[in-house]
DNA sequence: GACGCAATTATACGGTCTTATAATTTCCTT
DNA sequence: AAGGAAATTATAAGACCGTATAATTGCGTC
């Protein structure tokens, strides 16, 4: 038996991209895999492959992986606030008609998603061990406070009523909505998403009716 | 050189215990375990180090680590549903009193507490992809609503007024509850505990106020 | 069109993991 | 006090993982 002219092992082929391009074809095929696997898929390896790519290259961009998952959390967190701001600017231009928008693109399938949750447990988990990750999660969290503090603000000054501490308002109405994603991913049969958007509307009417003055 | 007498090695010696003791002592190194390294400490090795023990033991008693960690959620979530309601119990004998305790209780450093949240989000991340898993969640959640379903619904009965759907207002309860808890032990910063119950307590005097008849 | 640098691939090493299996010891029963 | 079943330990096999290093190749530049 003869293996004649394989002395060198053939290579693949590639294309060199931008450090833009790879970084964020990694970041995505990160949450691909996480979104897939949760914790268990957070791997050079699978990201890796699922990129279409060797490991080497998150050594390369990244460093290590922390450093990509990293990249990634604030890839989607930017990702989903903007989504949920665009709606809210889509709808009707009253403090009203925003903030009814914004709930409803909170609702909407596209962020309540048990896929989506399955990303953010991750992104959780390592926020609570990884200082790297928990600064940009507290950035990310005063984005989405300092949007909904402005959207009560608004309507508060629109309708005339009082909110003493517009603030801490806001975190209970962010809070409220991330439970009900939270316990609605967990056990979708709790309640229906119309039903969830019903209740931030009744924690609004709360609002209007003085409890928060 | 001689090693002479050593052809057999000495075993370490042990101590029967019955299935109930060792499940026990199981689980709570578990959660001693993913306290400590959150989905990291989540393996057979560790934990049977950390309870004492060799890794046959989890083979040999709950077959696979999942159904040991399984076990170490329904532990853990009925330990603190049991805390919460003792506390409530504890309280003034009168619905306003009961809730209040029942407030003060989840915001008492036993539960917000980072290392709590730690251990929450692996359970929750494994809720995500095993069925296993998701039943015990749901039975527990169930537990908690229910709780509070009494609470609220006593309260209402107490000083007369109305809310349309009570089991939904206590989704929205738990949720604000859970929202809260998330967000103070992901960034501490945010608010302070007592800021946390008031939020709850302004959600209540909303409820007082008709914005969920 | 050849050159050379940086991007990318390929490979190897040491470690930990899960599960399975065999050997040993405890303790209940008689 | 002896015997035996079940609990427990010990060990091994095979897979994956993270990181480091060397080899190759794409592609801008001269």
């Amino acid at each position: 038996m003869a293996k004649p002219q394989a002395t060198k092992k053939p290579r693949a082929q590639f294309r060199r991209a931008t450090p833009d391009e790879r970084s964020r074809q990694l970041g995505e095929a990160t949450i691909r895999c996480i979104r897939k696997k949760g914790n268990a898929g957070v791997s050079a390896r699978q990201i890796a492959a699922e990129a279409g790519v060797t490991q080497g290259l998150i050594t390369h961009y990244f460093g290590e992986v922390n450093e990509l998952v990293a990249y990634a959390f604030n890839l989607m967190a930017d990702d989903i606030l903007d989504a949920i701001v665009a709606a809210a600017h889509a709808g009707p231009a009253t403090p009203q008609g925003r903030l009814d928008a914004y709930i409803e693109a909170s609702f909407s399938p596209a962020i309540f998603d048990q896929d989506v949750l399955r990303v953010w447990v991750v992104f959780w988990g390592l926020i609570l061990h990884s200082p790297r990750m928990s600064m940009s999660q507290q950035k990310e969290y005063s984005s989405f406070v300092a949007t909904i503090e402005t959207l009560l603000s608004d309507l508060a000054a629109a309708e005339g009523f009082a909110i003493r501490d517009t603030r801490l308002a806001a975190v209970a109405f962010n809070a409220l909505l991330d439970g009900l994603w939270l316990a609605w991913c967990l056990n979708p049969a709790a309640f229906q998403p119309e039903e969830g958007a019903a209740l931030c509307q009744q924690w609004v009417e709360g609002l209007r009716r003085g409890a928060y003055a």
